[in-house]
DNA sequence: ATAGCTGCAAATGCTTTGCAAGGCC
DNA sequence: GGCCTTGCAAAGCATTTGCAGCTAT
């Protein structure tokens, strides 16, 4: 599950987002797609890109994982109060969340047979389904 | 679906659970269980509280809803990463979420058909499956 | 040139904590 | 009386915001 895309359609895509394509947000867009799908917080990101010696404040950072959530290029996973997650896979999935470790992993589509499409309430469409499944080390 | 526990037991029902029955634990206690299922934030809880009359402080709300969090009388939903949410519905279940809101609601569990038992990651056993139905209103 | 970004620091909002005073057993 | 609880205010954290300076186009 290698992500295929070339470099230098990240360009094309901040672009098709309306987003410029700054240094900034091409440095973070390469750690994040670059290498397979990736459960990010706010502070991993930070913690990642200077590692990789790229100049970036956290409130950038911040507004960067909104900015490419809102572009799609992100999602968002809540499974804890405390902190934002943001998966590089928008596909259709759900996750693992280790308690223990406060780490995400995506649940291969098979794993999971069948979700009712129950019926909703009226007048509600469906925004997302989203599946947690709660994991702890066996003790 | 009435709640159908006499007042009284609220008292041992605390007691069984290793806490006092003080006066703030059992007023919050029937705000919470004598009114049918609830999802309430620690601000609904202390504002219901305020109206009924009840002299709580907010960090008495969060250590009681934590500590019947612990004792099994409530349980946590994590729907939104700014707010916590306590369901007052402890059966296995899983909840609408309204994105315009910001209400949560229970899911009749005939509405969801099957979910999985899916083979778990090694070494881990299952903690909860959390289903969200995120909805949003037709426009 | 100029509209859009970035960075810093301050502000926010929810939640937790420290500690003195009060209440249950 | 002794230990658990409570309340208040202060502290803590993740996140957001205001604004001056910078940058892509």
């Amino acid at each position: 599950m290698v992500d295929l895309r070339p470099t230098s359609d990240v360009t094309q895509e901040l672009r098709a987002a309306g987003l410029r394509p700054t240094r900034q947000r091409l440095a973070l867009a390469r750690l994040l797609f670059d290498h397979g799908n990736r459960h990010e917080t706010a502070e991993s990101l930070y913690d990642r890109s200077q590692e990789a010696g790229i100049k970036v404040s956290l409130a950038t950072i911040y507004n960067t994982l909104h900015q490419f959530t809102a572009a799609g290029l992100l999602r968002q996973v809540v499974v804890n109060s405390t902190r934002s997650y943001f998966d590089t896979n928008v596909e259709d999935h759900h996750h693992f969340y280790f308690e223990d470790t406060g780490e995400i992993a995506d649940i291969p589509n098979d794993r999971i047979n069948s979700i009712a499409p129950t019926d909703l309430p009226a007048d509600m469409e469906l925004s997302r389904v989203d599946i947690i499944v709660r994991l702890r080390g066996t003790r």
